[in-house]
DNA sequence: GTGATCCCATAGGCGACGCCTATCGCTGCT
DNA sequence: AGCAGCGATAGGCGTCGCCTATGGGATCAC
């Protein structure tokens, strides 16, 4: 059975006439003829009645029938689906995102996105690097934005472009005294100061106590544990210190200090999977994604990192 | 579009395997991939994305899927239709027949191919000759049981088998004197006696008035129209009497006078349009039509007519 | 009744397309 | 480094669908 034959069974049926069909459908008439012949042998059942009067369907073609339209109409549908997803006019992109980053450039992006492609629904999974990683290997998102460094078992698996370079900071509380002086630090100034630091996972954790431990100092932990937003709270409430990146730091209107060089900082890029590529939409979503920081102006704590086009790992 | 191209489509994404379902399909794993390619290509998107770990659909891969797993399951479907109904497990025969047939054979008959086709819907018809023979014509029905004469301008158009001569008999009711004597009249035994005339329409009518006119009156009318049961009921209750079919007048309890020789009669037979010829249903009908009239045994007024096999109009 | 016309079926040639085998390119594993 | 797995590519081959030309049956007009 072909779906050719079913569009002439259909052009039959309606002409009642196998010459004005064949003209119709832009066929010599023997051809025609040939094809409904060749279903009704595959089929073992007469199609039409072939008679003076005009051609009329049997039974098993008048069941045929109904079918074929739907099947044709469905596939029409189906074509018709397929281009608006390639052209962007329906579809859906899947985005990750770490908690700090899906607070901050992630929601403008998105609402950008959104607005630029009203029929993509966007997705967004927000966790950890890792986790975000390893959904990205399987297939389950897109596209993600992630925090340097990746897992290593993954990194052959992960195209990853650096965006942004972001200074970790110190964040202070109010009735706090902000560690070194004239908003500068070392780490030994961290020595038995209390710290709040986020639960295991979050990079900056490891961050923090390195900082600490290259420094020749075990911390002194305040709080350990929590999501970034309980640090955040515990340190505004003067529980202790904590590092931060900067962006989060001044949107939380914590009290910075920057420690001196080299300052710790962490690198945010956005990942996907090599071999699968960026999908149409979630090319647009990078698109969009470039535009944002772009327009945003470089500050002292933030660096743009060009994309040298060679999208490394 | 092909459908073939949907059932490599549904294996792949089932198996998220070139090698493997093309294994499964029966076919070299090119020409899957060449398939499928050359769809992608049509439809202007990638429906896979391939990968080591494995083949994935895309976007438009996964708009595609159901539709093709529909159509494939409808044609199937269809496909399995059309079987039942040439082999009669489904279908429907559309029947007509005269009056007095549909109360006399045709119910029989009617009974025993439901028992014998249960799968088998048939409709019945009730109307005059040439008004089924006009349906027949114009397909709306698939076989007819008819009584001759046919109108002379679908003769060409329908097929007719005569089956069975049916004598035409004086019936009378109660407290009515039958006319001639000892069961046997002549036309001109009718002169002055009160008839009862069915409606124009059916060929007793043309049948009693002629055979008047052929003895040299014109017939002395009782009651002039109706349909053959109301002919019947006013005959019995004495006003007038009738000429019918030796059957129905059996039937109907009436006292029976035969004319003398040349009896008149009618002949009653399958009808069917000749250039469509009978679907199987249709030819299943008649079969069981022939055993009925066969096996029921011919009386001194009906008279089977044996059928040459070839089917004359 | 004879030619004209209509309509579907058949015959034969031709080009395209799908399937095949063989092979390549790439990746991951041992 | 060598091998195995997997999909893409290349080239040959057979089939199949489409074409033109023609057949055959029926209807219609004169």
């Amino acid at each position: 059975m072909q779906l050719t034959q079913l569009r002439y069974v259909l052009e039959v049926a309606e002409t009642r006439h196998f010459t004005r069909a064949a003209r119709n459908l832009h066929v010599a008439q023997p051809s025609l003829s040939q094809q409904i012949r060749s279903l009704e042998r595959e089929l073992g059942a007469a199609l039409f009645v072939r008679a003076r009067g005009g051609v009329t369907l049997t039974e098993a073609g008048a069941a045929l029938l109904p079918v074929a339209r739907r099947v044709l109409a469905d596939l029409d549908g189906a074509r018709r689906e397929v281009q608006e997803i390639t052209q962007l006019r329906r579809g859906r992109v899947r985005v990750g995102g770490t908690p700090s980053l899906c607070q901050g450039v992630l929601a403008e992006v998105l609402r950008a996105f959104a607005q630029r492609w009203p029929g993509i629904e966007p997705c967004l999974a927000e966790s950890g690097t890792s986790d975000l990683a390893e959904r990205l290997r399987l297939g389950e998102l897109d596209v993600a934005l992630l925090i340097l460094p990746l897992p290593s078992a993954l990194s052959a698996a992960i195209a990853f472009e650096p965006l942004v370079r972001e200074e970790l900071v110190i964040v202070s509380g109010t009735g706090q005294l902000p560690p070194g002086e004239r908003g500068v630090c070392t780490p030994a100034d961290l020595h038995e100061r209390p710290l709040v630091l986020p639960r295991h996972g979050y990079a900056l954790r490891e961050h923090a106590t390195g900082l600490c431990r290259q420094a020749g100092f075990e911390p002194k932990i305040a709080v350990d544990g929590g999501e970034l937003d309980a640090v955040i709270a515990l340190v505004r409430c003067g529980a202790g210190l904590a590092l931060l990146p900067a962006i989060a730091a001044r949107r939380a209107g914590l009290t910075i200090t920057r420690l001196t060089e080299p300052a710790p900082q962490r690198t945010i890029g956005l990942a996907w999977r090599r071999d699968a590529g960026l999908s149409r939409a979630a090319q647009e979503f990078r698109a969009i994604l470039l535009e944002h920081i772009d327009q945003a102006p470089a500050t002292d704590v933030t660096h743009r990192i060009a994309a040298p086009d060679g999208h490394s790992s």
